[in-house]
DNA sequence: ATAATCTGTCTACAGATGTAAACAAGATAG
DNA sequence: CTATCTTGTTTACATCTGTAGACAGATTAT
């Protein structure tokens, strides 16, 4: 059973967060959600879903006469795949050419750096044990 | 003066990556390049280039009755764009979110948690001085 | 000079994407 | 019951992308 490769457009992945934010999700609320932070229309929230349904990134079912909404992926999941597929197109999957690269021409403050190394120890930590 | 946001598409990259191994190239070893690495034909390069011209992505000058084609970004800067653009979208502008959810997912080897150390460490480095 | 070849430009076309109006059937308010 | 609102479905349409054929002028080989 092959992986539907889902792959979100940049619309879709707003639709994506309000259903991740909390599903199931009734069309209105999206729409209603969507239309604050987008400005989109109904129309166009409807038609992201429907597409969205048909290839798989979102399920509905009709609870009592309403169809809700839910995502079909998680987020981390989602975000790993577009990761990955960001690393390969820009530094050849190399998240260490990423880190250099990218560090080194935006200039991270000392409390983002002190960040990231907390992040290495803890995952060094975890591997250590 | 409006610095154009230029986007590169996927396929667009490619031409990129041509161009930035070596410029300025004419059309047809560039042609020569993507027949290679892509089975793409000359009119898709061609087209290619037109349309990256048109939105200024590459330039081209006539020497001695052929054009010469080269990038108008560097790949430092286009990943760079990209990268953002990306962390935007996926974790919300932050690096440090992107580095734990990324790695929390694909277990790196300790190779590469070294990578990424020496990285910052070097990073933490120059801003000490 | 003629045929084959290069090089550059134009045109094409299907599928993806962003955006939305139009319409139909049920629910409801007056 | 009729006018209105709600919810879901269809259709539309301009752009962008990927991919490429067709054609015209210049160059070269026969």
């Amino acid at each position: 059973m092959k992986e539907k490769n889902i792959n979100l457009t940049e619309a879709e992945w707003n639709v994506m967060e309000c259903l991740w934010e909390k599903s199931p999700r009734t069309g209105r609320e999206t729409v209603e959600y969507l239309k604050e932070r987008m400005g989109w229309t109904r129309s166009t929230t409807l038609t992201l879903l429907r597409r969205m349904e048909e290839k798989g990134a979102v399920r509905s079912e009709t609870t009592e006469e309403v169809k809700m909404f839910s995502p079909c992926v998680t987020r981390e999941n989602a975000a790993l795949k577009e990761t990955e597929h960001f690393l390969e197109r820009v530094y050849k999957g190399s998240l260490g050419m990423m880190l250099s690269s990218f560090t080194k021409q935006q200039d991270l403050s000392k409390g983002e750096i002190e960040e990231l190394y907390g992040i290495l120890k803890k995952l060094e930590e975890k591997k250590n044990d």
